[in-house]
DNA sequence: CTGAAAGCGCTTACAG
DNA sequence: CTGAAAGCGCTTACAG
């Protein structure tokens, strides 16, 4: 007799009565708060199961005062890295009974300085921001104090937590690689700037030193952006100068590899005969082009998990910011945390040393 | 006094207090609804620039009775064509308050048939599904009747609306194409199976019999899966046991078409010299292997768009389902809807006829 | 064109 | 371990 025209689905009211309890107790058992009696669960359960019960989230998080929205701040979500990396936060998030709120802000300084200052449409919990450009002095100086996680490849000294891969470990690895596959003069597509410390740069200059191995300047070229065309376009502005040719490459990733290999192949030059090539981030194509592409896959479910913990501990830290006197050791809320990588060898490093 | 522990953020109360109008007002104004005289509207809008107001989603939804969510069926996230898409469709689900809940399918029936009957963990408004292998008969015959819409290149007789671009149509086009290249014995990586019409590879063979030109069972190849490896298998198995070598070949998407172009190296061939090839999809990569890859490119927020609108058209036509006999003409929130695509001619097909 | 009040479906002190 | 009741921040008939 009474139909509610506009929400047919069952609520905590009806799985309520249905079992013969209170809201309180299905909530209880729903989000597995209190340790309800093991009889009062079960007969809750089943009428859960019963009734077809759904939480509404946007009651759920209107009563516990959260927006239930975070944003995650990526150059573009057609890079399969970021879609991927995407994919894995979509899933953390939800997790903790999040919803994210993609920002694409297309890779360079301006994109990534107007998501962090970011102007919202409506409430967030707060973000994730993938950053390649911005500096830690930038991000520690925004107006909005609100939960914020940065990844990226750079050292990130003060409050805010940096999640990523341990990159100089991993550029050191590309660099013993390369050497591995017979490399003397290699090259580096990517190369620190003034600006930014790329971390997987800095270990390939690391390996190539402790091998005893030359720093060559003209090698080393910086790009303007993590793209196929820069890539393909810095490597062809080293190749036309310089004097004697590389025999390895390093691109900081795999798009920016593909672009050198398209350079190297128009200056005559063959992948891995000539000149052995390595990429970054281990793309769902890397196997797929022509050589297939030996490069660094990072963990990035595992990067996912980290950042959205990290930023758990940051709002819930917020919570009790009056009480407690440092969440700081507690919560882990700031500092660099690090996920696994690999190394993945593949065709266009493989020839006789 | 006042101060209120648990939301700090301003509300529309606040809102209503600066302005001195009620609350009812100060959402009119926000959502744009009723003619609100252009004096009070500029109060409010000055009152919510002053307070720094941004709507409480949560609450907002709650109200309206709706979920606030959506889910996106896709195959993979990591997949360009499909994280593009997925961008695409957060963007103009966001237009229409909705946040995406993103469900990968694993782009293999039994995957799409898990998310069109997906049991998902909270409340839903309805779902955008990109399916490949559902058959008409299977998504109709679905127990939950919620709003759905399919995208696709398959052809949906049915109530349930389907977005794409004109495959058929396309498939022509690259024919046409491959054929002004030289082609005369032309390859199909992903021909038609049993189950599903594949539109771009129907279209295809429309081109060559509008040509006059033979249609070469032995170069026509069905693969499982849209990936690289598949289509590397498949083209090398093709390679394998023809007689006569094909001079051009059409891969349904750009990462089988990547796959084919090992396939074909390996075999010793050079593209385009020997063999033209064409993918589609015009993912990001396609531009940056060498060859350059010569490719169909969706207009992807097109697609995304239509989606959303269908979705929004089942979603408001059925609060007036009871009242309305037939909102089917009206609310177009069935049949097939096209979006616009382009041909974009890169070096894999670039040679003299 | 505007206001006062009920209600959306949850959670959470508070009391038992 | 459980219940009755207030409140989260909006929208929306309803009355003016």
């Amino acid at each position: 007799m009474t139909t509610d025209r506009r929400s047919p689905r069952p609520r905590l009211t009806d799985v309520a009565a249905v079992a013969g309890v209170s809201m309180k107790t299905v909530s209880n058992v729903v989000n597995s708060y209190a340790p309800v009696a093991e009889a009062t669960r079960t007969k809750v359960l089943a009428a859960v199961e019963q009734v077809g019960y759904r939480p509404n989230l946007s009651a759920r998080n209107l009563a516990r005062g959260r927006a239930g929205v975070i944003v995650l701040g990526v150059p573009r979500l057609d890079l399969p890295y970021f879609a991927s990396l995407a994919g894995s936060v979509v899933e953390a998030a939800a997790g903790h009974g999040w919803f994210v709120l993609m920002h694409q802000t297309g890779g360079d300084l301006a994109g990534e300085r107007r998501a962090l200052l970011g102007d919202h449409p409506q409430r967030i919990d707060g973000m994730i921001l993938s950053s390649q450009w911005l500096d830690a002095q930038e991000i520690a100086a925004r107006p909005d104090p609100s939960p914020l996680v940065v990844l990226g490849d750079h050292r990130l000294p003060g409050p805010v937590p940096r999640i990523g891969i341990d990159n100089r470990a991993a550029g050191r690895a590309v660099a013993e690689h390369l050497i591995a596959a017979g490399g003397r003069r290699i090259a580096l597509i990517g190369a620190p700037s003034r600006e930014v410390d790329h971390g997987r740069a800095q270990g390939l200059i690391d390996g190539l030193r402790a091998a005893g191995l030359p720093v060559l300047p003209e090698l080393m070229r910086p790009i303007t952006a993590n793209t196929g065309d820069a890539g393909e376009a810095a490597t062809a502005a080293m190749l036309a100068e310089v004097d004697e040719l590389p025999d390895a490459l390093f691109a900081v990733t795999d798009w920016v590899a593909m672009g050198a290999i398209r350079a190297l192949h128009a200056h005559g030059l063959e992948v891995p005969a000539d000149v052995a090539v390595m990429g970054f981030d281990d793309i769902p194509y890397a196997r797929s082009v022509s050589p297939s592409l030996s490069t660094i896959a990072p963990d990035r479910p595992a990067v996912a998990r980290l950042a959205v913990e990290a930023l758990e501990a940051q709002v819930t830290g917020m919570a009790y910011a009056s009480a407690a006197t440092d969440d700081r050791d507690a919560g882990g809320s700031d500092g660099d945390h690090f996920a696994p990588f690999e190394l993945v060898a593949r065709e266009s490093t493989r020839r006789e040393a």
